[in-house]
DNA sequence: ATGTCAATTATATAGTCGTATAATTAATTA
DNA sequence: TAATTAATTATACGACTATATAATTGACAT
């Protein structure tokens, strides 16, 4: 914009010098900024459709300094994942901790709440929506992008929250238990990263307030499909 | 078959021609060829994860030959996509009228499988799997490539869901309806996407008995989720 | 038989990708 | 203060991308 000093001014931060070597100011955070950036473009475009340039320039830094910080590609990759997927797991753990300390470990609305409260609270910021998109596009990334990054992240914490929904409906088999937690899974991640879809079906009814509404809405689709027994449906074989 | 030797034999089907121009035989099928190296390629990859040349070697034949029925890239996973979507979208109404004809359209049971039937059928084979992949896919791709071709394909028919569903829960608010009818579409997409993980883990302890128990667990769940009363669950504010 | 069209390969092109390396500057340390 | 290290830009590179075009061959209608 203004001639010599050739300041930008597009960064998402600060302006940020434009010579090559050490800036002068201290703790400029860009290791946070470029992980920012990371998040969003990441969960909009999923591995194979973002570039490091793309996410440089929104960044407001230069590709090389991308793969100063996360040697490559998917070393960001990896690293923008697990930096909230660590945190969201630990919460759900020590939610259930909690849960056990308060006697409350067999009531399974309690276990669900439990489980998806970190994720819920992401919705609050728009990185954390981010995230979520992210989250949810992780599972149908290709699995050597994808697999050893879920199993580091979810495998433990996801292992005790079966026990404990064992524990809260001992009528049903380990298997169908597991099997469950599955379909669990894959509810609120849809619905929590696909809000667009929801506003394209009910165009005139959706608005931010309702975000509650939608959590109450999961929340019990979810506690009734858990405690579901097995004889109702299939009425007939074939329809 | 010999003639001028050079035949690679690798393609899929067929030998088929090295030299250009027109090969001899009749009804090559390739455009069906290339249509399903593109529906496993597409579910596995991804749209920007997937090259044509990838696609083109899989079907045994050159990049250009692609360019020539479909115009792009884009018209390819567009008409694969549409190709079983429509087909799907169009047994899901056929079945809401058989319904009706048979007075069973207030059974919301009936109505899941109903609706269920045409994707459940589709992981008879190798194919149809990799189709529901793409399509579980396709809600985590950007909004430009997969918006119209999901609005275009599914709109008519899961609206005609959300009425009949709405008549055999009348207690439940319309928007209600539509919450759970996506919670729903959630849970199959993720539970039919994620088996075929299951299936590459554990090839030998899968069988159609399981299959079978699977079926019946996801049509349960979401039945007891769409039939769910709100006063449940929800214990505390904050766990 | 002959000319037109359909189907295929071969080749070229302009652009983009991830990554590697060198140069540069400031902070830190000895 | 001198040397070293940290943080940054600039630049280059080979591989790969989607796509366009030309050449080639057989089928088919006249």
């Amino acid at each position: 914009m203004s001639g010599i000093s050739g300041r930008r001014g597009l960064a998402v931060t600060e302006p940020a010098a434009k010579r090559p070597g050490r800036p002068e100011g201290g703790k400029r955070q860009v290791r946070a900024d470029i992980l920012n950036s990371a998040e969003m473009i990441f969960a909009d475009n999923g591995y194979a459709g973002t570039t490091m340039r793309e996410i440089s320039e929104h960044a407001g830094i230069t590709q090389a300094l991308i793969t100063y910080y996360f040697r490559s590609k998917f070393g960001l990759f990896s690293e923008t994942f697990l930096r909230r997927a660590t945190v969201i797991a630990d919460c759900r753990i020590e939610n259930l901790s909690q849960l056990r300390r308060r006697g409350l470990a067999r009531d399974v609305a309690a276990l669900v709440e439990a489980f998806l409260q970190p994720v819920l609270d992401l919705r609050a910021t728009a990185q954390g929506r981010a995230y979520l998109r992210l989250h949810a596009r992780l599972h149908t990334e290709p699995p050597n992008l994808s697999y050893d990054l879920r199993k580091q992240a979810y495998d433990e914490s996801t292992h005790l929250y079966v026990e404990a929904l064992h524990d809260a409906l001992p009528h049903l088999a380990r298997i169908d238990v597991q099997w469950r937690m599955t379909l669990m899974i894959g509810t609120y991640l849809y619905a929590l990263s696909d809000t667009h879809r929801m506003e394209d079906l009910m165009p005139d009814a959706y608005n931010a307030e309702d975000a509650h509404h939608l959590m109450q809405e999961v929340i019990s689709f979810i506690v009734s499909g858990l405690g579901s027994s097995h004889s109702q449906g299939v009425s007939s074989a074939n329809v």
